[in-house]
Order: structure tokens, then C-alpha cells, then sequence
DNA sequence: AACAAAAGTGACACAAGTGTTACTTTGCTA
DNA sequence: TAGCAAAGTAACACTTGTGTCACTTTTGTT
């Protein structure tokens, strides 16, 4: 019925994921996507309205990928393998996880094309967050995680020190061990 | 000699801080900053060549007063207090640290403008490096940090937990004894 | 072969940012 | 008070990004 298309919407997501880490959200624009794809910056427009319109699309799609791999991590029973999970999916793709802080803290955009998707980042930031809770009241339930700490500073805390950039290159095995043990102990040695 | 200035350097700087935080390099230009400082665009190429050369101009600056804070801290002689004067620098303002954090990862710019403040950007940044690694090592002779873990590793921790953001907005105090105790202990209870 | 329908293109008009320059304003000073 | 020098302005030409639309290309269907 129609001709092929010379990219699928996977290829545009890959693209614009790749963009957004590289130049950020303001440096992102259809020029650089469409000759990246090696297609005319108006074939893009068929697909979105605007830069916004994709943008926020691509985001739902990442944090609906994410939620899911929550909700799997979910039907782990035990708490040990739940944090392991945890932690070797964030460690695998970090990137994904610089796309999702940019999708929380989304500049205000406010276009017909954009108000359902920032709702429904807002509400999938939302599930992702009692998920994610769900399992800090877990490990403070089994004593694994100190009760007096705020749930959301310890999702923070872990979040942040997983996603310490490896400067030296250490091998990877070495790295996630240090990780592991400032996760666990923290720096300063009690005398 | 000549008419007053409607602005000075600092007023620039500052106001170029707030943006940069705002709406970040890509989104930042000389229209917004002119609007804010009620002046017109044309007075701020009076003392700077384009948006590169003063931003660059104004990391200097910043980063400059880190270094010289730090040089403070190195003549304190004891770590304990050297480790405090450092956690409460930072947190008594987080901006600047994202402002550095910028500083070091700022985009490729091929400008005969710029050249010069980029080098100095990058020794300040080797300097900013080397005081705190110094400051790391002594924590290390004196048992405080691990021995085994990477001063860049130990570093990254340090700074990445300190930034945390205290989005439940909890009272400064307890936040600051939250932050003290993750940094020291983790989150992880031994069994 | 003729056509329908979706995919893709390229040009147009417009908006926003950049850098320069001729000009005006202001304040000191000779 | 004449005049100079620095500060500031506003308009111009240019570049880059935006959104649209008439048009062409490709491919399956009748």
C-alpha cells in the first residue's frame, strides 16, 4: 500500500537518545536528528509535531521499559536478589538511567502536543517511585536498610553512588565491587 | 573620565550563574542575560567577545574562589576539621558545585577567544584535583578513608553524596546528620 | 497500466540568535 | 563650557532553527 520507510520509530528513539546525552535537551534539534538518519528534516515531521513532542514520547517509552523491568524485579522474593537485580540493571545502562533524570526535571513546555505525555511521565515518575519504595520498606522491614533514613534519601543515595563515572577505567568486576562496598560501608572508618 | 557602568562584572557574573543553572549552556544566550540586566545586547559585547568567552571567563572566576577556599582548608592542620570545613563549604552551596561540575565537562569550542580560559579551566581543574587528592591521602595515612579504594572513587562519593537533594525538604540539621551518616556508615546494616 | 496511499523531499516564510557598527548619552576635566 | 572617552543603544545583515505545504517517489492493489 506505501512505500518502505527509510527508519522505524526504534531508530528515531536510538537517535534521539544519543543526541540527548550528547548536547542536551536545548542543544537537541530536528536538523541534526534528520541528517543523522540521513533523512530530510520533514520526514521527522510526519512522525512529530515538534522537538518537545518527540522528545517526551521517546521518555514515556524509556520509563515504560524501566517500569517493567521494576515490575520484575518485583517478583523476586527475597530481598538479596531483589538489590542485586538493582543494582546489576542500573550499572548496565547508566545512560538510560541520565535519560530518566532529564525526563523528572523536563524544562516547562506548554503545547497541546506535549500536556499528555508530561502527565504521563509525571504519573510513571510517580509508580516508579513506589516501586522503588516498596522495596526500601522491604530492606528496612528485614533490617538490611537503617530505619531512621528517609525512604527517598536512601533511593537517592544508592541512585547517585551507582552512577559514579569510572574516570580510571578500572576493570568492571573491580569497579561495582568499590561500589558495592561504599553502598554497604560507606568512606569513613569508625576508630 | 566616562559615564557609570549600569552594571558591573559581578552583577554579569551572577546573573549569568542563575541562567547557567537555569536554563543550562545550550539554552543560554546573550538575549535572556541582556533582558535581565535591563540593558541592551550590544553593551555586553562592550566586555565580552560572544557567549563562550564570558561564560569561560566566568568559570575562571568561580573556580578560582574554589581553589583558594581549599587552600584555606589545607592550612587547617587536623583532617577531622578539614573533612568538616569541606561538607559544610559544599553544602552551604551546592550551585557552585554544579557550576564546576559544568566547568569540567563543558562543550568543544574552537575559539581564539576562548582557548586561553579553556586551558586555565583545565589546570584550575587539575588543581581543584590535586588539593583534594591531598587531602584524601592524609585521610587515608590516618585511617579515616579505605586504603584499597580509588582517591577519584573516594572523591566522586564524597562530592555525589553532598549534592544530594534534599527534595522532602527536611530541616537542615537533620539533613546535614543524614548526609554525615551515609557518608560514613552506607545504608547497608550487617547482619 | 492506472490508481491510491503512505513516505520522503525541498522550498518558503517566519522566528530567534549572532556580531558589528554608526550613533547617542553621560560624566569628567582642561 | 567645550570636548573627550567610555558606556550604552538600535538597527542591519547574517545565520540557524521551525513548521508547513505542494510536490515526487515508491509500492501494493485493482
Amino acid at each position: 500500500m506505501a512505500r518502505e520507510r527509510k527508519f522505524t520509530k526504534e531508530d528515531l528513539y536510538q537517535e534521539t537518545k544519543e543526541l540527548l546525552l550528547e548536547v542536551g535537551y536545548e542543544g537537541f534539534n530536528f536538523s541534526i536528528l534528520a541528517d543523522n538518519l540521513k533523512v530530510s528534516r520533514g520526514a521527522i515531521y510526519k512522525y512529530f509535531k515538534n522537538k518537545d513532542h518527540l522528545i517526551t514520547n521517546y521518555m514515556v517509552y524509556e520509563m515504560e521499559k524501566f517500569i517493567e523491568h521494576l515490575t520484575y524485579i518485583g517478583t523476586l522474593d527475597d530481598f538479596d536478589s531483589q538489590f542485586e537485580s538493582l543494582l546489576q540493571s542500573i550499572l548496565a545502562d547508566k545512560d538510560n538511567q541520565r535519560i530518566r533524570e532529564m525526563a523528572i526535571k523536563l524544562p516547562e513546555i506548554n503545547s497541546k502536543y506535549t500536556e499528555e505525555n508530561r502527565k504521563r511521565i509525571s504519573s510513571l515518575h510517580l509508580e516508579m517511585y513506589h516501586s522503588l519504595q516498596e522495596f526500601v520498606t522491604k530492606g528496612k522491614k528485614q533490617k538490611k536498610f537503617p530505619a531512621h533514613l528517609p525512604d527517598s534519601l536512601i533511593l537517592g543515595f544508592i541512585f547517585n553512588t551507582i552512577d559514579l563515572p569510572n574516570h580510571e577505567q578500572l576493570p568492571t568486576e573491580e569497579w561495582i565491587g568499590h561500589i558495592r562496598f561504599m553502598l554497604s560501608h560507606g568512606i569513613v572508618i569508625d576508630n
